[in-house]
RNA sequence: GUCCUCGUAGCUCAGCUGGAUAGAGCUCACGCCUUCUAAGCGUGUGGUCAAGAGUUCGAAUCUCUUCGAGGACACCA
């Protein structure tokens, strides 16, 4: 057994059942640890909820449930009811320690629920143009968005990594005319780079090595033709390099889905989705273009689907796309986009809305700005003037580990700053280096060819210091603070969790000797201990994709 | 103007979907290495939870108003 509050909340379910013959769910009934560990181990404040159901005051429910409670919960060493009605709980030290063996024969697997419930989610994120180099605002998506689907594959969920690619627009033509344009430049010849294209250091290196490999032979080409093959070029190139970025950055997607993918069979999918959308009624032509009612969604205006042109917004594939996915088998969809994409969402949902599919199908998490800081400036990036900061830059810089830890410790709908500084410093001042250092200073215990090697008993019971009793309580909670960051799709509880846990950690380090050579029973028990919280750590530390080093 | 995301210690941030005396880290001051890694530990200083009102046993958390920061309001993608 390792879920204690699981335990506690079906013994006071029962019991406030048998008492007061009232079913209480997860609403009225939350089981909480105090944050003054002096309260007790657990608590409830289910009693004060109850107290206007029942009319009666909160601590007059909880002392005639007290016995009760203690009847379905015999592990408990004491309950108490105080002062403004919580039910405090405390257990027994030795039923803390006998998660030891279960976690370490659990080992990579342990943090492992099924909270997620087999579910099919397909989290698309990243999904940056074909156009230019990842930048530090992908970075932060892209550490988040992995980071969440690590959690929900470790929570039970069965989770699709895709990749949205943007190739079908008018930012492509740009990329193949800037490509054209650096191209004839290579050969001393002119061709008017466009007002819109894209300037940086990476479209002259690609337009040189494509004049490297076919030499001159596009100089007089057909136009069409050979924006054609630029275009197709560019894209494969820009992608290949973001795939390599990503790996770089541990970020691997299952699938790369094609805008132009769409497009394809005379625009198949698209047009049953537009078919769909006319059989309801919802859409009409007006001023030679296709609009979408989706005011009646509550979008603020309607939106068109097809411009007087005869050319496709934006939306259209990307409705298609988002139907292909609950298609393909998974009904909820986890998006990760800028903030500037903020109006985006009501139009998207609204579509999906309008289709018939259910209003929980589609979640998507904003990703607020992020200002890379230095020195109290602002390094200022911009994919146009070249200068940017890119995702490989970063990770050269101040490192994955740190680059990763840093943007998922923060909430996403927070505008942050960056401290390249901070992130580059190699001590207790970088959260980083301070979580890892626990870890290394874990393994070096365990093996220290000094110090005995550990062997699993069956009681753990020697261990009964405070700080102790502390990090194992932290250690049982582990699956289910998993499961709630899931849930929620906060990876900065994991970051939190790891901070308050290696903290306690670092200080039992500090007070109290693993290794005491006059007593092997307590040595082994507490080289128990160590062995369970390094691979609680280490576990914790992967969700987000932070190494777990043996030596520092 | 309308709509989003925010406002918590000097700084960077938590606050578990309404609970106990609002918490960490950094900074600053003073201590701790003959013993498992001092990239560490311990002690102390610091608050009108932006402001005001409301909802109730109880509000940093929910509602409204005001102020402030950033973003979005295309037949662009």
């Amino acid at each position: 057994m390792s879920d204690f509050t699981r335990t506690i909340f079906t013994a006071v379910q029962t019991a406030v059942k048998n008492v007061y013959d009232v079913d209480v769910d997860e609403k009225m009934l939350v089981v909480e640890t105090p944050k003054d560990p002096r309260m007790g181990d657990y608590s409830t404040s289910v009693a004060m909820r109850l107290a206007r159901v029942l009319h009666k005051s909160p601590m007059e429910i909880g002392e005639g449930m007290k016995e009760e409670i203690a009847k379905q919960f015999p592990a408990a060493s004491s309950i108490e009811v105080v002062k403004p009605g919580f039910i405090n709980f405390r257990l027994n030290h030795s039923s803390f320690s006998s998660a030891i063996n279960s976690i370490i024969d659990a080992g990579d697997d342990y943090g492992k629920n099924d909270s997620g419930k087999g579910d099919r989610v397909l989290v698309e994120w990243v999904s940056a143009n074909p156009t230019g180099d990842l930048h530090c605002g992908h970075a932060r998506n892209a550490a988040w968005g992995d980071a969440i689907c690590r959690l929900m594959e470790k929570s039970g969920y069965d989770v699709l990594r895709e990749y949205y690619i943007n190739d079908a627009g008018n930012q492509i033509v740009m990329l193949g005319e800037s490509l054209i344009a650096r191209y004839f430049e290579h050969f001393g010849k002119e061709y008017p780079l466009p007002e819109n294209g894209y300037h940086a250091r990476d479209i002259i290196d690609i337009a040189n090595d494509i004049a490297a490999k076919d030499g001159e032979k596009w100089l007089d080409a057909d136009p069409k033709e050979r924006l054609d093959y630029f275009k197709a070029e560019g894209v494969r190139r820009k992608l290949k390099a973001i795939e390599d970025d990503l790996e770089l950055y541990r970020v691997h997607m299952d699938s790369w889905m094609h805008e132009t993918f769409f497009y394809e069979n005379n625009s198949e999918r698209i047009r049953k989705v537009l078919d769909t959308m006319q059989a309801k009624g919802l859409t009409y032509e007006k001023d030679g273009a296709l609009w979408f009612r989706s005011t009646e969604y509550g979008d603020d205006k309607d939106r068109v689907l097809r411009k007087s042109d005869g050319t496709l917004a934006y939306l259209t594939p990307d409705i298609a796309n988002h139907v292909y996915k609950v298609e393909r088998g998974y009904p909820h969809l986890v998006d990760l986009w800028g903030a500037d994409h903020h109006s985006y969402v009501v139009r998207m949902k609204a579509a999906l809305k309008a289709l018939g599919y259910p209003d929980d199908t589609l979640s998507v998490d904003l990703i607020q700005m992020v200002r890379m800081v230095e020195d109290g400036k602002e390094v200022k990036m911009s994919k146009r003037t070249g200068n940017a900061i890119t995702i490989r830059e970063l990770c050269e810089d101040v490192g994955v580990d740190a680059a990763r830890w840093f943007f998922v410790s923060k909430d996403v709908s927070t505008q942050m700053d960056f401290d390249m500084k901070l992130a580059r410093t190699k001590d207790n001042n970088n959260p980083v280096y301070y979580a890892q250092y626990a870890y290394s200073r874990m393994h070096s215990i365990l093996t220290n060819p000094d110090i005995p090697a550990f062997h699993k008993v069956d009681s753990y019971d020697r261990l009964t210091d405070e700080k102790e009793t502390l990090m194992l309580k932290m250690m049982n909670e582990f699956p289910r603070e998993v499961a709630s960051a899931a849930a929620s799709r906060k990876p900065n509880k994991i970051t939190e969790y790891i901070l308050t846990f290696v903290r306690t950690f670092h200080s039992y380090y500090n007070s109290t000797r693993v290794n005491v050579p006059d007593d092997p029973e307590l040595t082994n028990q507490r080289l128990g201990l160590v062995k369970a919280a390094s691979v609680t750590l280490k576990n914790a530390l992967d969700l987000i994709g932070v190494a777990a080093p043996d030596k520092m």
